[in-house]
DNA sequence: ACTCATATTATGTGCAGACATATTATTATT
DNA sequence: AATAATAATATGTCTGCACATAATATGAGT
């Protein structure tokens, strides 16, 4: 099989692809080396490199050293998602932000807690429960717990006039987080917070942020009923 | 600032995470460009590129021809999240996988589904109505419909033994796909396939694939009570 | 046949130089 | 002062070459 020359990245890239989609590279195929591929296509193998990278990251082919590059037998296809910040969201969609604190105050946090954000048992952290409202009305609640050690400046900070994450997302960067998407009930106190039915069905997004080994911030943000969170593969 | 000699295009990505996180360079300030960088950090142009490419594909960086490179202000962290295989993701877990056909017909696909899948007033796709079981235990149900006109061959398949998502992964590649994630109430149908309880809270993805214009199919997974979905950033 | 050592190989990357491109700054003109 | 044209600039990429590295294949020895 002999191609027209390809030019650029994106241009070997497409071509990759189209070989995958239309099943002349098979799942579990053994695709000829970047080399052969640089001849075929007239150019060079640093960018046929580039572009198999790219398919690569998107989860199509399975790359090792020696081995060569194979088309995914179960492609586990990756979605980026972005992390919103619930303001820039809400205003996107044309809608008014505003924030209310509920309640906040230093405590122990409850045993589960501790283990996601790894405190000792004594340790206090800021307990801050809030409600982010697009056009005055609901959208996200937020429950959230600070290491007040990671971020002792937190202290000070007016939490009824702004809001912790945005203070946290501009005085406390964070190298890794996990994120856990699930569903729940409400209950009657999040039903009230968030004016929706007990027993409905709420998305709750669940995360832990750390800055190298120190635990900045552990939240739940349950949505408003009937929240969407939309990607695209 | 003159730092150490930095070989590869990791050491600069650590290096310029360190000034981010550190707000030596603040949100919104425009960093040295590449060629400075390269000469501060003893390395070549282009693996300051390779290494600010990935730090800007994280979120963290803004990127633009002439004006530079900002440090992100308010960062849109992105995390990567695997559209999993259901079989793969139950047997990762150490649980034995089984399948379930619950119906499968031809039909007109409700209005919703119709415009999801741009499909005509009067054609007809593929509905099938499936469950995955973890250890016999219901762990998600699958109700999709089908693009016959995309795929053809789906009509000979024999869909009470092979499962229609792995037949489609395998035949019918994607090029592009939507994906949303939302929570639902468990009605009594759901409730009674899930072996859950009504007004239960589910975990729902509901996903579109097309093969560049040509949608494959849609379907509305609903996942078993206390499913979670986890990622990393 | 099995094990170990060595050679080979395909991906991963660094480098220098050049060119491409989108964008901003500067200069010329009115 | 305002506008248009031109120049400059920082990112984006291509190339060829070389080296690095993980992994597989081959050959030698028992």
């Amino acid at each position: 099989m002999t191609t027209a020359q390809l030019n650029t990245w994106q241009d070997v890239q497409s071509e990759v692809l189209g070989r995958i989609h239309s099943r002349y590279w098979k799942p579990g195929d053994l695709i000829p080396n970047e080399a052969d591929l640089a001849s075929e296509f007239g150019c060079a193998r640093a960018t046929v490199n580039r572009a198999l990278r790219a398919v690569a990251e998107a989860g199509l082919l399975d790359r090792k050293r020696k081995a060569g590059t194979r088309v995914a037998t179960n492609p586990v296809r990756k979605a980026t998602l972005s992390i919103p910040i619930i303001r820039q969201e809400i205003e996107e969609s044309n809608r008014a932000y505003s924030y209310g604190l509920i309640s906040s105050r230093t405590a122990i946090p409850p045993v589960g807690v501790r283990a996601q954000m790894q405190l000792g048992e004594t340790t206090k952290a800021l307990y801050v429960a809030a409600l982010h409202l697009a056009d005055g009305r609901p959208y996200v609640s937020e429950d959230r717990w600070i290491n007040i050690d990671a971020v002792p400046d937190i202290l000070s900070v007016d939490l009824s006039l702004e809001n912790a994450n945005e203070w946290l997302v501009r005085n406390a960067p964070f190298t890794r987080g996990d994120i856990s998407f699930s569903a729940i009930q409400a209950d009657a106190k999040i039903a009230e917070i968030l004016a929706a039915r007990t027993d409905d069905a709420l998305f709750v997004i669940d995360r832990t942020t750390w800055n190298g080994n120190t635990t900045i911030t552990a939240v739940r943000m349950i949505f408003h009923a009937g929240y969407h969170m939309q990607t695209t593969v």
